[in-house]
DNA sequence: CGGAAAATTGACTTACATCAAACTCAGTGG
DNA sequence: CCACTGAGTTTGATGTAAGTCAATTTTCCG
């Protein structure tokens, strides 16, 4: 059914994929010899408001950060995959919950040590600061998403930011594998599940997407998704991280 | 009318107030000898897609920071008050556009120069860090509160942590000045400007505020309002900046 | 194969948006 | 000092996107 199509996932995808850039040295350096760690689908890496004591690393599988709301009600705030790097954001707590959607295999540092590793090397250092600023923008991307999107919208950018998050080329079909369930969808986008269901259901029956399955789907129509998401794709870009010298309105 | 309440405003208000922690220290080197500048309300100090030059501290005055998406729409992220640096957590370019909604006075500093400071000094470099946490979580803050508060809630959420911003007791009725328009204040929580109004004069209505004139208001009953928000106000603390060492649940 | 969790679909309700019309207020100039 | 003005705000009438409640159906895992 798929077979012209080069096949995706966002399980097993690598942060920077096979670079030699300052950024994937400086992962190197920080957890390359720390032994892997595992844990089962379900299990809680480190939970909100725990004393925020490690930093992780994802090896492989995937992971909702969520909270929970005084009156029960969930956030997702996003989800983790490998490559990617989970409590350096907060402060003395973490902020929300890491949890396991698929079994998952991490390493983990001490705060500590990432500390004083940071306090020697600059390259540690701007690797910390660049995970924090890549947080700060796709925080406030999502904010962008949640105040200003229309159901439909938030659907359609979630899929093309899955996709865009999984490969380069943001304008041919991908397949990809969405390993969370249709809540987790919904508690992302700020929806109920009945109507990420149902947005569903209208982009398959209108054939801007095609599914295999619960978990695999076609994004058959890359750019009227993108349309359909505000063309707000982007804005959260991943490459340089060091800090820019130039001036241009202002004199120094 | 309101003799017996202490008067405060969101105008004005040092972020730090009179202690000599080791942030205060640290802002003090960063811009205490920098010119101040000013700005006329409605102009803006830099604009979203702007090459990233220099970071910006609010001496007095308001900021509302917002991005424009391609169809029109406009996403308040947040807004700027005394004391609060800008275009920390940015790369390449800005995040946001930042307008002046009153008179703006303040300084800057060119991010090179901020670079070169926080790599000879470790204060600095744990300030610059402390800010980008603070961006952190106040974005995903907001998320929670986009995602998961419906409009009343919303309101509550927004009205007492400006109460909050600006004083300590959060308990007791907070008169406070509004210096938004209801417009901002509707695209900062993804509503309409009409259900804004409506929500507001609904507070009244039911005595949970009292207003005089479009810009103060007077929380009259803070646990109720934090009710309504979903018990939600904090989470974004403001204290310490340091990492943690303690190893919880995790051995190192 | 059986069973439970997850997903889907339908019928109905509602919270918020939209459209439209006043009203308020702060600033300006006569 | 007051009338005029336009931006900002408020309120009302109505529409609609998304939520809620309630069955089914599908999937997948032991």
């Amino acid at each position: 059914m798929y077979a012209s199509q080069k096949v995706i996932s966002l399980r097993g995808m690598p942060l920077a994929a096979s670079d030699s850039s300052p950024t994937t040295v400086a992962i190197e350096n920080l957890f390359g010899s720390l032994p892997t760690d595992k844990i089962a689908a379900g299990r809680a890496l480190f939970r909100e408001g725990d004393a925020a004591s490690q930093v992780f690393e994802i090896e492989s599988g995937c992971v909702r950060l969520y909270r929970i709301l005084p009156n029960g009600r969930r956030a997702v705030i996003g989800f983790g995959y490998a490559g990617d790097v989970l409590g350096v954001g907060c402060k003395g707590t973490y902020l929300v919950t890491a949890e396991a959607i698929t079994p998952v295999r991490f390493r983990r540092l001490a705060r500590g040590r990432l500390q004083a590793m940071a306090a020697e090397s600059d390259l540690i250092q701007s690797f910390v600061t660049a995970k924090l600023r890549e947080e700060v923008s796709t925080s406030q991307q999502h904010i962008v998403v949640l105040g200003q999107l229309r159901a439909e919208e938030r659907l359609a950018y979630f899929l093309v930011s899955a996709a865009r998050r999984a490969r380069q080329d943001p304008s041919r079909p991908a397949v990809l594998e969405l390993l969370m369930t249709r809540l987790d969808i919904a508690d992302h986008l700020g929806l109920t599940i009945e109507t990420v269901c149902r947005l569903m259901s209208k982009l398959k029956r209108i054939g801007l997407i095609a599914s295999q399955g619960r978990h695999w789907l076609v994004l058959r129509r890359m750019n009227d998704l993108r349309n359909l998401a505000g063309e707000l794709v982007d804005a959260g870009d991943a490459g340089q991280f060091t800090l820019m010298q130039s001036s241009a309105r202002w004199p120094s």
